[in-house]
DNA sequence: ATCAGATTGTTGACATATCAACTGATGTGT
DNA sequence: ACACATCAGTTGATATGTCAACAATCTGAT
């Protein structure tokens, strides 16, 4: 009974189930950071997303760009557009399409998140130097595209063995 | 108007957005992964947990492992039951408690997807030593702790200036 | 022995995520 | 011009996650 239940089966193995766990809780904590505004992660990568892109975006663009289902954006912008942080437009070659932009109110939230946004990441990464976090995030965007790959086709064949 | 949008504000701020993004690009990894089973990542890991703990382990026993809240390990454990993965049993001497353990049929799914999951984690790695993966995991949960330390108490005062 | 305070698991309300199916509108090929 | 495919957004079903509130049970202090 002690035998059979190895607590690591393998440094790759370990280092696979570790990361898998600290990525969780980095959101998790990101997600403590924006509770002070009622905002999620999404909600603040969305609103985020479009300060970068003041003539606004598409529902289908913002979904393509967060990286999300299409149906999440709905409810997504549904809530932001109730809180008065966002707007939908009507797009004008296409009637099918909306224009999602931020409204003042919008832009007033993250002018105040911002800085204390940037300020939380000078303190994440206050025992790496810069360079040393860039490489941090390049090994890990590697791994990341080395797990989608793997992922989509796995090695022991396309689904179970057959 | 050019001037405002700055694409990236610091090195350390695009540092902690790009950690994000692997991170949740990970776990939809991992998720594709197990959907050949009809396994949700949270279920694998709880089956996994389970497989560690051959004599079973109470529900609250296992939200604080796997670090989520008591009433999400009900669905959970109510899926995976009527699945036949696991089994609650009544606690012998605390009558609120239940054991949940894994079923055979648990342990032989756990058996099928292990190999799997292991040859997973070497392609994963495979342009890293183990030394170095297991550096990059040191240096993430890292970072992961300043980012739980960081957003508990924010660097701007408790809630917004005041 | 009893009572106050924790703890266990469930439930309900809600936010977030997936996917399939649907309505309209746009585009394309003949 | 018409048929067909594609795309935009919404909806409903379901899974996962949060939290608050509740009943039942355990624990400890008096």
């Amino acid at each position: 009974m002690a035998a059979e239940n190895l607590p690591s089966q393998g440094p790759r193995y370990a280092a696979l189930i570790g990361l898998l766990r600290t990525a969780e809780a980095l959101w998790a904590a990101s997600r403590v950071f924006f509770d002070r505004w009622q905002l999620s992660p999404s909600q603040f990568n969305l609103l985020n997303l479009l300060r970068e892109q003041p003539a606004g975006c598409s529902q289908s663009e913002l979904s393509r760009q967060l990286i999300t289902h299409r149906s999440n954006i709905t409810g997504l912008v549904d809530r932001l557009e109730n809180r008065g942080l966002v707007r939908r437009d009507q797009h004008e070659h296409d009637r099918r399409a909306f224009i999602v932009v931020l409204t003042p109110a919008g832009r007033a939230l993250l002018a105040e998140i911002l800085p204390l946004y940037h300020a939380a990441a000078e303190v994440v990464w206050s025992e790496f130097p810069a360079e040393r976090a860039a490489q941090l995030v390049a090994d890990l965007e590697c791994v990341s595209a080395n797990a989608a790959r793997v992922a989509a086709a796995p090695p022991g064949g396309m689904t179970v063995k057959g």
